[in-house]
DNA sequence: TCACCTTTGAAGAAT
DNA sequence: ATTCTTCAAAGGTGA
């Protein structure tokens, strides 16, 4: 099979894949044993009383039983190595835009639509994650302003010599395809770029902080603060790309917040966790897809980057911390659980309560499927 | 202003 | 080889 780095050996996204796939052996298990407790399963089992809820689980059950059923994985190596066959294909071309030089507005083309990249353009929409058109993108947008920044490599160390990724983006060191051309002077002397001459969302401030006004996405402006003080400029910070999960809760977050009418990203981002795991194979399979696509991009622009670069060094930037028993966390449902009992949700606090129904949902899912 | 929270996955360091 | 740690995103929260 053909690899993307031209099969010299190094299989991008392989072995990721394989530990993100090796649990899904026990996928449903996995949920059922560990995303609950027995209390947690206790408590739904006496409260499963939201009837459209089930009702629209249902659907989902059965879709996936079915699914399940057609499922044959015979060798789980197997069925990963299947998606980059597509991308060898047309569909890499046609329907991955990875990042956003490869999804210009044809305006922006330097040949319009005569472009050779011109039949990439137009399926998606400008300001739309180039992975997934459902993903905000908004770094992508050649009308907004950049300051140049300076992305310097380190000599001499090669993470990846690029050699092949699908005809329509290779991009060996130092070399502009066609459709980049656009980008060779004014935007370069304007954006911030990769020395490519591409940008990427990947580059970041050095606080890691996001402002949105300034950089789409990630291209590093400096802060009106720092610009006082821009004796010294900082190096942009090449971010890590996105792994699947951090794909999928892009594209699904705001359906979340939506639902739930909540805006705290821990506890969305507890209930997109219950999902990604509610989701089936192939559904992750998508993400992982993406993420792998990403990952051997992120690769290709960066061959130097190693993400030992943002690691902050000398001290531990964010300690976790240890495991909290949740029922002394003031914001675990256990605890309004613990305080007011399920007669009185009415209390419990709106995380709790949109935990809860995600729990619900989760779980009356696997119920379902189980019977 | 900034660390923390919270999730999963990737990568690198440490053991 | 395995385990541990950090960082990716997000935005509210509290110090």
């Amino acid at each position: 099979m053909p690899q993307l780095n031209g099969g010299g050996g190094d299989d991008l996204g392989a072995n990721d894949e394989m530990i993100a796939f090796k649990h899904e052996g026990d996928h449903e298990e996995k949920i059922r044993e560990s995303a609950y407790t027995e209390s947690d399963l206790a408590d739904l089992k006496s409260s499963l009383v939201n009837e459209s809820e089930i009702s629209q689980n249902s659907n989902s059950v059965i879709r996936r039983g079915h699914q399940e059923d057609q499922r044959i994985y015979t060798d789980k190596r197997e069925h990963l190595d299947d998606v980059p066959k597509h991308q060898d294909g047309g569909m890499y071309k046609a329907s991955y835009s990875g990042y956003p030089f490869l999804m210009l507005p044809e305006p922006y083309l330097p040949n319009g639509p005569v472009s050779p990249s011109s039949n990439k353009v137009s399926v998606v929409q400008q300001g739309m994650h180039p992975l997934t058109p459902l993903l905000p993108y908004d770094h992508f947008n050649p009308s907004a302003p950049h300051i140049p920044t300076d992305v310097s490599q380190k000599p001499g160390v090669h993470r990846h010599q690029p050699q092949e990724i699908s005809g329509f983006y290779q991009l060996p060191q130092g070399q502009i395809t066609p459709s980049m051309n656009w980008f060779s002077h004014s935007l370069m002397l304007q954006s911030g770029m990769h020395p490519t001459g591409i940008p990427h969302p990947a580059i970041m401030p050095p606080s890691g902080k996001q402002e949105h006004d300034q950089f789409d996405r990630n291209i590093y402006v400096k802060s009106h603060p720092e610009a006082k003080r821009e004796k010294e400029p900082k190096k942009p910070v090449i971010k890590k790309p996105l792994n699947a999960f951090m794909l999928y809760m892009k594209e699904m977050r705001a359906k979340v917040i939506a639902e739930c009418t909540l805006k705290e990203s821990a506890a969305i981002n507890q209930i997109l966790g219950r999902r990604w795991h509610a989701l089936t194979r192939e559904e992750q399979a998508k993400y992982y897809d993406l993420a792998r696509k990403e990952r051997q991009l992120h690769m290709q622009l960066y061959p130097s980057w190693s993400a030992r670069d943002n690691y902050v060094s000398g001290k531990k930037k964010r300690r976790k911390r240890d495991k909290q028993d949740s029922s002394t966390d003031p914001g675990s449902p256990k605890k309004c659980r613990a305080r007011f009992g399920l007669n009185q949700q009415t209390d419990w606090c709106g995380p709790c309560r949109c935990v809860r129904l995600s729990l619900t949902h989760v779980f009356s899912s696997n119920t379902t499927a189980l019977l």
